[in-house]
DNA sequence: CGAGGGCGTTGAAATGTTTCAGTCGGGGTG
DNA sequence: CACCCCGACTGAAACATTTCAACGCCCTCG
C-alpha cells in the first residue's frame, strides 16, 4: 500500500472493527432515545437544551437511555436548524512561526470562555490555501473568522467581510479598514528597538527583514530610521538587509552577507524584522566564530519562547502574543452577537525585553 | 470595554455593516437560486454535485444567479443529508513543540490529497481540554480523528475507537493495540543516539527526561541502557536526569543539576529526549562557560528545525516527521472508506543526524 | 406511425435537530 | 363547584440540502 525509503510496517492485521452499535447501523438519533426512554421527542431535545424545564425522574430515564444507546447529538442537523454554529476559526499565516501558535493560544482561551470550538487553519503563506480555507469555513457557517492574511488586501477578505460574517484581522491592517483588527504599532517597534541600539552604544546597524511588500517590514524599518535620523547618525549607517523571508534560514544568508562586507562598513548591531531571522543570524555569528553582543550584537522582534531560549538569549521587542488573540476573538464574538457593534482597529504597544544578546548597559 | 495594562485602541468607528446581502436577511439558499435561475431545486443541486448530467446553458445560468446571489452552500445542511462530512481532524499534543506542527503539516498534505479540510485542536498536553476537543469533533462527526494523546490508555480514547469513528493514534502506542497508529521505534532512536556518544568516546553519559510515566521517555532510555550494557560500561555511569516535562526551562533546569555534580562523576555528555530540552541545556551550558562540545556533547531527538538553528547545531534523532503525518492520514482515510480495512501499527525507524553539538568523528 | 431510448429536468422524500403552539391533569382559588 | 393557571410533556413544522424515481421530450429506428 506504501512505499516509503525507511519505515517498516508491522501490520497486527485486527481484522474489522466491532460491531455497529445500533441496530440498525446508523448512529442513534433523538427519535430511538426517545422511544428507548418512552417519552416523545421534544422532551428528549429538552433534556438536550433546557434541562431545567423537565422533571427529575424524566430527565434521569433519558440520560440513562442515551448513555445505553451511546447517544452523540449530531452537531450538523443542530446547526441546521438552530442557524448558528458554535464554532470560531483561526487561519493563521504560518504554523511554522511559534508566534502564531501564541496568538491562536490567546484566541482558543476566548473561545473556551464563549464555549466555543476553534478551527485552526495554516495557510503556509499560501494565497491559494488561504482561500480555500476560507471558503470551507463560509461554508461551515463558522460564527466568525479570525486571520491572519497573506494580503491584507487580497479581494476574497473584503468579499468575507461584506458577506456579513464576523471578521477580524490579526495582525495586520488593511488599508480599506471597514472591519475590525488587532495589531501592534511596529513603527514604535522599530523605533524601540534601534534607540536600545543606540543607547548601547552603536553607531552601525544593520536591518535585516524583507521582502519589503510585507507592510510591518516596512514600518519596523521605517520606525528604526525615524529614531535614526532623530540621533542625528548618517542614513548609511543603517544599512538595509532585505531577505525573501522571514526565516531561520534568511537570516543565516543575511548573516554571510554580512560578514561578507569590508569591515569599516561592517555593522556592530543588527535588528532583524522577527526572532527567526534573528536566531538563523545568531547562529551565523555563533559559527563564524564571532561573540555576541561584543562582535555583533542583535535584537529581535516578536519575544517569542525560542528567542528566551538561545544560546545567547536574544533581545528583543515583545508583542503581546496571548493579548493579541484574545482581544481578536473578543471583537469578533461582539460584531457576531452585539446588533450595534463597531468595527475597532486595536492596536498593542510592544515593549523591549533586554537579554544578553545586547550586552549590558553601557553608559555614555 | 477592555481593560489591559499596554494597549491603546484606536476605535475608528465604522458603526455597522453594510446592507444584509440577501432580501429577507438569511443567506440565499438553493431555493433562492432555483428561482432566479428559473429551473427546480433539484438542478441546482446537480450543478453543485453532478454538473457533467446538466446542459452547459442552464448549468451557466445557474452558476451566475449563484455567483449573483452570493450563495454559498450549507455545509450543515449537505452533510447531514449526505451523511458524510468533509473533514478530519488532529487533536495535537502540545502545541508548543514545532514537532507536531511538522506532524499535522504532513497529514494536512494527505488531506488536501483526498479534498478535505483538517481541523487541528490543541490539547496542551491537558487531558481534560483533549476530552473537550474530541466530544466535539465526534459530535461534528468528522471522518476520522488522528490523535496523539496525553494518556494513550485513557479510556475515553477507547470509546472512540469502539464507537466505530475511524481513529488513529499518531506517535503514540497503546497497549490494546485495537486501532491504527503510526509511531517511530523509540527504543531503537535511545540506541542510535548513545551509540553515537559512545562511538566518540564519551564514557559517562547523562540521559535527560521524564516524566517518567511518558512511553517514550521510557522507551528511549531503554535503548540507551541495552547498548550501554552491550559495550560493557557500567550502569551506574549512564546517568538518569529525570525531567518533569519534556520543555526548554526543563533542559536549563537539567543543565543546572547537571553542573552541581562532582566532577569525577560528571557526564562528558547528555542524550535528551527531546530537542526542547536539549535547547535548554545548551543554552545553560553556554551560558555557564561550557564550551559544546568538548566540554558537554548534547544529542537531542526529533530533530525539529530549532534544532539545527541553534547557535551549535544540535545532533539529533531525527523521526520522519511529515512522513508520520502523511502514513497516519492515509490510514485513517483508508479505515474510513475501505470495508475491509485492517487495523495497522506503522513503525518508522529513526535516523541519526549528526551535527556539531557532538563534535567531529574521533578515531579510535 | 408507434415503440424505444436517451437526455435533461422535476418534485417529493428524507436527513436529525430545535422550537413552539398545544394538550393534559391536577391543584389552588374564589 | 367552576375557573384558571401551572408544570410537564407532546407533535408537527421548519431548517437547507441530496437523492432518486418519474416524467416529458425529441430523436431514431423499425
Amino acid at each position: 500500500m506504501f512505499q516509503s525509503g525507511w519505515f517498516t510496517r508491522c501490520a497486527t492485521s485486527i481484522p474489522a472493527k466491532g460491531p455497529p452499535l445500533t441496530r440498525n447501523g446508523r448512529a442513534p438519533s433523538v427519535k430511538d432515545v426517545a422511544a428507548a426512554a418512552g417519552v416523545s421527542l421534544g422532551t428528549v431535545s429538552n433534556v438536550l437544551n433546557r434541562p431545567s424545564v423537565v422533571s427529575t425522574t424524566t430527565r434521569e430515564r433519558v440520560e440513562r437511555a442515551m448513555a445505553e444507546l451511546g447517544f452523540v447529538r449530531n452537531e450538523s442537523a443542530r446547526q441546521l436548524r438552530a442557524g448558528t454554529s458554535r464554532a470560531l476559526a483561526y487561519v493563521m499565516l504560518d504554523g511554522g512561526n511559534p508566534f502564531f501558535h501564541d496568538v491562536a493560544e490567546g484566541i482558543e482561551t476566548a473561545a473556551d470562555d464563549a464555549d466555543l470550538s476553534l478551527f485552526v487553519c495554516n495557510s503556509s503563506s499560501r494565497s491559494d490555501r488561504e482561500a480555500k480555507h476560507l471558503d470551507r469555513l463560509v461554508q461551515q457557517r463558522v460564527q466568525g473568522i479570525l486571520i491572519t492574511p497573506v494580503d491584507p488586501d487580497a479581494p476574497h477578505l473584503a468579499e468575507i467581510a461584506q458577506r456579513g460574517t464576523p471578521f477580524v484581522m490579526v495582525d495586520r491592517l488593511s488599508r480599506a479598514g471597514d472591519h475590525c483588527s488587532v495589531s501592534v504599532d511596529d513603527v514604535l517597534g522599530g523605533r524601540i528597538a534601534v534607540e536600545h541600539l543606540i543607547d548601547r552604544g552603536h553607531q552601525r546597524v544593520a536591518f535585516v527583514g524583507g521582502p519589503a511588500g510585507i507592510g510591518q517590514v516596512r514600518e519596523r524599518l521605517q520606525g528604526a530610521r525615524e529614531v535614526w535620523a532623530e540621533f542625528g547618525l548618517p542614513a548609511d549607517d543603517l544599512i538595509n538587509l532585505s531577505t525573501e523571508a522571514m526565516t531561520v534560514n534568511e537570516g543565516r544568508s543575511a548573516g554571510e552577507r554580512l560578514a561578507g562586507l569590508p569591515s569599516r562598513r561592517r555593522p556592530t548591531a543588527a535588528f532583524c524584522a522577527n526572532d527567526l531571522l534573528a536566531l538563523g543570524l545568531l547562529q551565523h555569528a555563533v559559527t563564524a566564530g564571532l561573540r555576541v553582543p561584543e562582535d555583533l550584537a542583535i535584537v529581535g522582534f516578536d519575544d517569542i519562547d525560542f528567542a528566551a531560549a538561545a544560546a545567547v538569549p536574544l533581545t528583543s521587542v515583545r508583542q503581546p502574543r496571548q493579548e493579541l488573540g484574545r482581544t481578536a476573538a473578543r471583537l469578533v464574538l461582539d460584531e457576531a452577537t452585539n446588533p450595534d457593534h463597531v468595527h475597532e482597529q486595536a492596536t498593542f504597544v510592544p515593549a523591549l525585553v533586554a537579554r544578553a544578546s545586547t550586552g549590558t548597559a553601557r553608559r555614555k
